[in-house]
DNA sequence: TGGGTATTTGAATCACGATTCAACAAACAT
DNA sequence: ATGTTTGTTGAATCGTGATTCAAATACCCA
């Protein structure tokens, strides 16, 4: 039998595991098996902490905003310089590849959340608090001088948000020509008309091309 | 029995019932049996016209872009002003309010299409028309002296559609303070960084709030 | 008008995932 | 050690939607 784990332990396990599933089944074509196979477990297993399927889904998406939002946090802290840290900003708010995790999981939600009222909050509320990191951002770039800003803190601030939230979708989505640096690249576009800064890269880009390997090739649903 | 039709007929009777049913269950969850019922037919008929399912699913979804497409090149041919013409393009790819049938269908494509290579495709190819499509209203109005582009026309468009993509989804989510008006205002912010143009509003916006009616209580799925 | 054909129905069947639950076993307490 | 608690299994059952197909019927045409 598998090894037995304390409630609370099993259901952030679980919790991640259908992260994961959810990732490569879809966030509503999800099925329970598939959910206790990642996990390892049997699918009583999981009814046992989670009677309510819906209620496992709905924390397996809001870990994985709490982790999204976190690991930009971590990116940027520590960065003093306006622009350094909104050019950080801006690339750690795009999926790494087509297979990011992150990013896949809440380019799930966007369809569900037009029929899902919870969805739909969790959403807003996590494009809400990006919207304030850049703000922040911007706001203290314009204190120093760094910044002339063209807009109010606001517009800006959503505008860029909504530049990654579109770009995480075409990448996602496998666009030919737009990868990762691409979008950097669109998006620093509007940031510099908006900031009146050069944001000059300076590290160099994560990855370099657009294109990518044939992925692995596995069964396709719908 | 219900009325007979040809084969051709009623395929596009069946993908017009299939893209409403998608847009109500979702573009995964949808069933069979949801569909006939929104064609007002049996399941067996539609097997008979559509023996593979996913075969009027990817139909219907190439259909509701198409429509999305002929709606704004529709709104926008006659305008001769290039400001006016941006104007009403950016409005025209925005959904009305969170029930827009069209921006909904393609939000739910979003995440499908990290899955499904044939979405992904999909989605792609309406991105880059539609970029096209900006483009070219961008370079006439360079032309005509009305914009002098701070970018070249291609990174602006590809950042207007970028924009408005994100907010449709904004708005399907139900965003409480962005609807239809602000995302142009907000959209409008960047365009008329990018062209140089003020870009002045002059017919009334068609909807005048964010709020919105309490909508019709429908049962919850996932 | 009547025969032929294409479309649709509806019931039967199949397939598969969710749900239940008695039995079992790992950890824990004493 | 032994008993108790708690997490897990696995088989049985249930429910739902997909699939099949013979029968029924609407339409077409000679």
């Amino acid at each position: 039998m598998t090894q037995r784990k304390s409630k609370a332990d099993r259901r952030i396990e679980l919790i991640d595991a259908a992260r994961r599933a959810m990732i490569q089944h879809g966030a509503e074509g999800v099925h329970l098996n598939q959910i206790a196979e990642e996990a390892g477990l049997t699918s009583g297993a999981v009814l046992y902490h989670y009677p309510d399927l819906r209620d496992l889904l709905i924390e397996a998406h809001h870990a994985g905003m709490e982790r999204f939002y976190e690991q930009r946090m971590k990116k940027i802290t520590g960065i003093a310089d306006p622009a350094q840290k909104l050019i950080v900003t801006i690339r750690s708010g795009l999926p790494q590849g087509p297979d990011d995790a992150g990013v896949r999981l809440l380019c799930e939600l966007g369809g569900a959340a037009g029929r899902n009222r919870v969805y739909g909050t969790l959403l807003t509320t996590l494009y809400d608090r990006q919207v304030a990191m850049y703000q922040t951002i911007l706001e203290v770039g314009a204190a120093h001088n760094a910044f002339t800003l063209a807009q109010d803190s606001e517009t800006i601030g959503r505008n860029l948000v909504a530049l990654e939230d579109a770009y995480g979708y075409r990448i996602v989505a496998r666009h030919h020509s737009i990868g990762a640096d691409e979008a950097v690249e669109l998006i620093l576009g509007y940031a510099r008309l908006a900031t009146g800064h050069a944001l000059k890269l300076t590290a160099a880009p994560h990855r370099t091309t657009a294109a990518r390997r044939p992925a692995t090739p596995r069964a396709q649903s719908a």
